[in-house]
DNA sequence: ACGCAATATTGACGAGGATCAAGGGAAAAG
DNA sequence: CTTTTCCCTTGATCCTCGTCAATATTGCGT
């Protein structure tokens, strides 16, 4: 069986080569990342990816499927810090202790790929670009977070919502899919806890919202039916009626 | 006058060595951090340190004073992101988008290191020790942010108010201050805005802790009567009375 | 296809915090 | 030292959202 060429392959091939860590990487260069990266075979629906507590070793790549991270908090109860979609990095977070300060999960069957940390790092020593591209992914994190820290500060259930909606809009259509339709890969409580409010209170939201003609919930699935309205919603603007 | 060996030097003999980005690093490679490095006349109470929207083109780290970082709504009002001390850096949100998300002003006459992007990341190609430092701090600034999120999903004004305390106590500490007494450099307002209360909630928040003995506050001066009750009051335990 | 368990909705109620409005005190300006 | 201004504090009221409880629905295993 052939030994190296499919190894070599699998990053260049992978459909999320632009989102994720490989972007902008000349192919030689990606070719000796994927000889790292380790793929395996695909996780079914609650599977730990990474524990808290756990010995830093690598990072990991959503590569098909969606994962969750969460931390237990001492009073006994989980707060989800974020949901992972594909091309995506998990565990960038344990690299100054050593240890995962959180956990994830998958949502859903995925594929996960899993990258050891210290071969990454002898790695962007060689490969200036790789190393740039990891403080790009990183620096990308960290807006993100800080935009989460936003949507929970001084927010109406409503415009944490509507927030949540965008934000899920716009990154499945990062990954061409559609921005209107598509299908929220976490339960309902999940996403109340990751929202900061009770499951009670985002149900009665999605109805208010959905009353208002703003979007539309079956289950998972989502339709946005108007954007601009929900953008009005987020910025604080009084736009409706 | 000594053209070079101050420059070299400023780094190495800086309070802050082991918090800021030369941990760890052998000394023939901090005098060449330092040669980078810009240190900068003191500025007064309310300058910009970077503005939002502006080119990025270097990180801070702050030597003296505090400096306050926040992002402007679309609505109007601002939502404070964080609270700088020194020793730590400024800016790293802005290396993926070239472009700051947030601005960042001074709370007091403060000293600010610049340390030029580009020449940091060449640096770091031939010093993998100060690339992994860059990596670390990175990271840790993810955790915080983490914890941030945690701080203002589902906590009430005392547990957010007593984590905020707790927090800062800590950071005083590293930095070889008291952990029980110390000097809030923000406005009152400042801190309910990162907390995500009203400013007349927080002072009521504050009384109230007073009243139980947990802590003491007289204008920005606060002390710790009780840290062991305060962490107990964060982890949610019904622990008084 | 059936039945059980987990998850999601809906309603009623109450508490915590926002808002509105006014008064007090400390720092900055003269 | 006095005056001004801003910030902080305090009180009263309203409203959003959390909690408790019951019902409906979905998904799962057999």
């Amino acid at each position: 069986m052939p030994a190296t060429s499919p190894a070599r392959e699998k990053c260049r091939t992978c459909r999320l080569h632009s989102l994720c860590l490989p972007r902008e990487l000349p192919q030689g260069d990606t070719s000796e990342l994927a000889r790292i990266v380790q793929t395996r075979r695909p996780m079914k629906r609650g599977t730990y990816v990474l524990q808290a507590g756990g010995h830093f070793q690598s990072i990991f790549a959503v590569r098909t499927g969606s994962v969750k991270t969460s931390t237990l908090l001492p009073s006994g109860d989980e707060h989800i810090s974020g949901f992972h979609l594909p091309g995506e990095i998990l565990g960038l977070d344990a690299i100054a202790s050593r240890s995962h300060p959180s956990t994830s999960v998958t949502l859903e069957t995925s594929h996960v790929c899993e990258i050891p940390f210290t071969e990454l790092e002898h790695l962007s020593e060689r490969i200036p670009a790789l190393q740039r591209q990891l403080l790009r992914i990183m620096s990308r994190e960290l807006s993100t977070e800080q935009s989460t820290t936003h949507l929970l500060a001084r927010r109406s259930a409503e415009q944490r919502l509507a927030m949540v909606l965008l934000d899920f809009s716009q990154r499945f259509a990062n990954r061409g899919l559609s921005a209107r339709h598509f299908r929220l890969p976490m339960s309902r409580s999940d996403l109340a806890n990751y929202l900061g409010l009770a499951p009670e209170t985002m149900s009665r939201t999605f109805r208010r919202l959905e009353a208002r003609g703003l979007l539309s919930i079956a289950g998972k699935a989502v339709v946005i039916l108007d954007p601009i309205a929900l953008a009005e919603l987020v910025d604080g603007a009084s736009g409706g009626s």
